[in-house]
DNA sequence: TCTGGGGTCCTAGGACCC
DNA sequence: TCTGGGGTCCTAGGACCC
């Protein structure tokens, strides 16, 4: 029997959760109805749109434009703020709730997944049935609605999803693919962006259907080996679509964009190990261990840089890696302002597979280990970080 | 009052080894 | 006294996703 795949996508979903948290504590209106964007601070230097009103999207605005040119383009927006703590907790229960249905669900971010469907009890028309019981559930229990994709493989899946919104089922079955993918700009492909679409046309593939049909060997002197991957996505082919995201845990960053351009050694460290004592913690709570350690950063005029460094031994402790971070930063900064700096741990490693280094001190490990994982409990029981290193706050 | 933050994967070039 | 070729590891940068 073919797999069914159903992936879930909640319509504009951090517009949407506040829309839903507004209502609740009696706002009068229902900002989904209205040209509305949830946006950053402009004056943080954080005005970009991170979701958009059905309205607003009628007015041309996209996501991750600035709200500067979404106000040009529809000088009646209005802008909420973001709530990521209760965006964290709508999404928990959102998945909570789909483990109901199938034991296969494979998060792709805060408000989206794949539920693997193949396995169940209901028959195919049963099947789809259960979309549509899902999605009206979901609007009854938690009043947001969502996009449901039904289809044999994930990218058709997503695909489907993807089509009208908001609050829809639709398949992308085999014998669909030509009537309800092809017609679609190619732009509308998952992972053609705007350089891979630039390219397409160059090249006169225009539609998705133009790019299923071409010769693979053309692609693949464009693109490589994405070439054979978009080539096999067009085709509704291909379940490899997770593969990347499946294997989790591969970096943990952080990062922040500043008020202003920064150019004082000093607040720089400052920011760098306070990232390094959050990155730190969510490492040890994992029980992950990095031995790749980075910095990233950009200019005053936007160029970004980076600069990593692979070290001997795995670890998680904030002092040993505040230490390698120090020195990255030493080794490439050159006094230039900058407007976002930040830090990148990865090729991330379980605990139990941690290997002792013949150049490290097991002792003196296991040592710091300890008062580490002294350090976060006391934090974690008194909810902050009121013991971080001393580094934090000298001048 | 331009341009967030957190991820994954790929590529190209250099170092180094046999 | 001319300069192989395969392989791996590491680094910096870039494309793409939500």
């Amino acid at each position: 029997m073919d797999k069914i795949i159903f992936h879930i996508d909640i319509n504009n979903a951090f517009l949407s959760w506040t829309a839903v948290k507004l209502l609740q504590e009696g706002y009068d209106k229902d900002i989904r109805t209205i040209p509305s964007i949830i946006g950053g601070d402009e004056e943080k230097r954080h005005g970009i749109v991170l979701a958009k009103s059905p309205v607003a999207k009628k007015y041309g605005i996209k996501t991750a434009e600035t709200i500067y040119s979404a106000k040009k383009k529809c000088p009646k927006l209005e802008v909420y703020p973001p709530d990521m703590g209760l965006y964290h907790h709508m999404s928990d229960q959102f998945f909570e709730y789909l483990k109901k249905y199938s034991p296969d669900i494979e998060k792709l971010s805060v408000d989206e997944c794949f539920m693997d469907m193949s396995h169940s009890k209901y028959l195919y028309d049963a099947l789809l049935q259960l979309a549509y019981h899902i999605k009206e559930e979901i609007y009854r229990l938690f009043g947001f609605t969502v996009n449901i994709g039904v289809a044999t493989s994930k990218i058709c899946a997503k695909m489907a999803s993807d089509m009208e919104k908001p609050n829809k089922v639709h398949t992308l079955f085999p014998d669909e693919i030509a009537r309800k993918m092809w017609p679609l700009p190619v732009d509308d492909l998952y992972m053609v962006g705007k350089n891979a679409a630039i390219k397409l046309h160059e090249i006169g593939i225009n539609s998705i259907g133009d790019l299923a049909n071409c010769d693979e060997k053309v692609l693949a002197k464009i693109f490589g080996k994405q070439g054979k991957v978009l080539w096999n996505y067009a085709n509704g082919h291909s379940d490899d679509l997770s593969n990347h995201r499946e294997t989790k845990n591969h970096s943990v960053s952080t990062s922040l964009t500043f008020s202003t351009d920064i150019g004082e050694k000093n607040k720089l460290l400052q920011t760098l190990y306070r990232q390094v004592d959050d990155l730190g913690k969510e490492l040890r709570k994992k029980k992950l261990y990095t031995d790749t350690i980075a910095i990233l950063y950009k200019t005053a005029d936007f160029v970004s840089y980076s600069k990593q460094l692979k070290i001997p031994t795995l670890t998680n402790s904030t002092e040993m890696l505040s230490k390698y971070v120090v020195n990255l930063l030493d080794q490439s900064w050159n006094d230039e302002k900058l407007r976002n700096i930040g830090v990148q741990f990865s090729n991330l490693t379980p605990v139990n597979r941690k290997q002792i280094s013949i150049f490290s001190d097991e002792q003196a490990d296991n040592r710091d280990d300890n008062i580490q994982n002294t350090v976060d409990k006391i934090n974690d029981h008194y909810g902050t970080s009121i013991i971080r290193q001393a580094n934090l706050f000298t001048k």
